[in-house]
DNA sequence: TTCAATTCATAGGTACTTCCTATGAATGAC
DNA sequence: GTCATTCATAGGAAGTACCTATGAATTGAA
């Protein structure tokens, strides 16, 4: 049985006629007369009942035209569905974002996006790097916001901006007066950490060449807000990335200060995986968050793409 | 878009895995490939990923895959219908019967029907022959039964009995006496008639040689019931069939007299279109009726099947 | 009765589609 | 690097659908 002799019993059924049926199918009379023959011999039925007058339909017949007929609609909107599916920009878009940039980058993004592409709503996750890692690779995500290094097999990146680190103090700290700090002058075991796992934290410890010295107890906080809300009740100082520390984040409690030359910084790219169907999709979103204004460094366009 | 390519999506998207899915169906993985390329060129977007793991579906492809379903069952279906309409014994048969026979074969009739093809219920349609006729070609009607001769290009036809006239006068009539009456000892003038279009009245006219005169007004009964009415109440004589005057229909008022030899008689028959699709159902019906208790002389059951 | 017109079916050959086996390219594990 | 696994490509064989031409059956008119 196939989609055709379909077509081919239902014109018949709607001319009660072989010929007109056929011309309407675009085939010659015996063609589509042959097609019926062997439809019926598969179906164990005669649909029609040929006469001089043009084909009728039997009692058995009505009841297969009928369900023919439901076939045949939703085999059509298989086509529609797929032309639904057809622009990339539309349909959710499951997006990961590492817990450092998420709070930041995320309301002005998915404002912005809403704007660029009405019809692909995010949805969003928040988790370490190693977690939307796995994520990305089952196939739970589609992209995910993270930062460098992040090579993985089967992943594409496309880096997006390089945001500088600052350290924040408390009012009172003996930095508090200073215009610029250098990375080493930094005092790791007055240095307040995220946990293990968060990438920020590394990124922290290899600007400040630390790399052995596990930090003390009670020296850590497990968001960048717990981190400067320590800062501000006077526990110690810490690094943050730029965009935590925009106007809308000015606490009267801390001093913002920033690096010296040379800046650390971590460069923050997007990842999907290599056979993601829209790519356009992530051109898009890489696009409205270059154009977002952010405390970055903007990177071109084509300085991405790289792949183990 | 064939049925094939649907399917072979739905076991990839089931599989995960285009070899897997190419076992399934019974090919070979690069015919499998093939086929699912040929259709994503056609729907315009890719419905799956490929990687090393296998194939996952793209968003789009969720939709395409969950409409396929959709389509397949209902292609699947065509055959279930079709194998329900195979039984011939199942579905309505559509069958006329001429005014004269009707009320005396039917009730019988229905009962035995249900009994042999439980599934086959009759839709009745009772008219004249002439109206009977038009609704069978024109298919509204599957078989009637009626009066023989008739003979209609197209039209098969099966002799199933003869039935006997008998004579019915009033019980102070000067033929009640009478143990048999021959056909031209009957006074047209006496007798009481079917309209015009009921073909017993030719065959009782036919019967008594009389094709000229036309009857007088006032000597007409709309229905046997009526005629035999008219009888008891004195107002004349009357010919019916004998399967309308069985003990059932005796009264004390009318008294029925036999033919003498040759006993005028109509030869009742089944009509069907030629390419009538349940040959086997016009069987079983002419079957029950010759096993019914009719006053009638039974035929054998290859005495028929004439064509125009 | 014969003839012409109309219907659907059959015959024979061609073109296209599907399918197979064999092979290739990309990737990742060891 | 080597091997195993994935899906894609190539080339050729088999099957299917299609076409034109013709036939058979029927019917209405000459």
């Amino acid at each position: 049985m196939t989609l055709t002799e379909l077509r081919y019993i239902v014109a018949v059924a709607d001319a009660c006629h072989f010929g007109r049926a056929a011309e309407r199918c675009h085939v010659s009379q015996p063609s589509l007369s042959a097609s019926i023959a062997k439809l019926e011999d598969e179906l164990g039925i005669k649909l029609f009942e040929r006469s001089r007058r043009g084909a009728k339909l039997t009692a058995a017949g009505e009841e297969v035209i009928a369900q023919a007929r439901r076939a045949l609609d939703e085999a059509a909107r298989v086509k529609t569905v797929a032309q639904q599916g057809r622009n990339p920009l539309k349909g959710i878009l499951r997006l990961g974002v590492i817990h450092t940039i998420a709070p930041y980058l995320l309301p002005d993004l998915v404002a912005a996006l809403h704007r660029a592409a009405p019809e692909m709503p995010l949805d969003i996750e928040e988790n370490t790097t190693a977690a939307l890692d796995g994520l990305l690779k089952a196939g739970t995500l589609d992209v995910v916001v993270l930062a460098l290094p992040y090579e993985e097999s089967g992943i594409l990146t496309q880096a997006l901006y390089d945001e500088p680190f600052k350290v924040i103090v408390p009012r009172g700290h003996p930095l508090a007066r200073r215009k610029t700090i250098s990375a080493d002058e930094l005092d790791v075991a007055d240095l307040l950490l995220l946990p293990v796992g968060h990438c920020l934290r590394d990124q922290v410890l290899d600007a400040c060449r630390e790399f052995t010295r596990p930090p003390p107890p009670g020296r850590q906080g497990n968001s960048l807000e717990t981190l400067r809300s320590m800062v501000a009740s006077g526990m110690g100082i810490s690094v943050l990335p730029a965009s935590a520390l925009t106007a809308r984040y000015a606490n009267p409690l801390i001093k913002v200060i920033d690096f010296a030359s040379p800046v650390p910084m971590r460069r923050v790219a997007l990842a999907w995986r290599k056979g993601f169907a829209r790519p356009a999709a992530v051109a898009q979103l890489a696009e409205t968050i270059r154009r977002l204004a952010l405390p970055v460094q903007r990177l071109s366009a084509d300085s991405g793409r790289p792949n183990r």
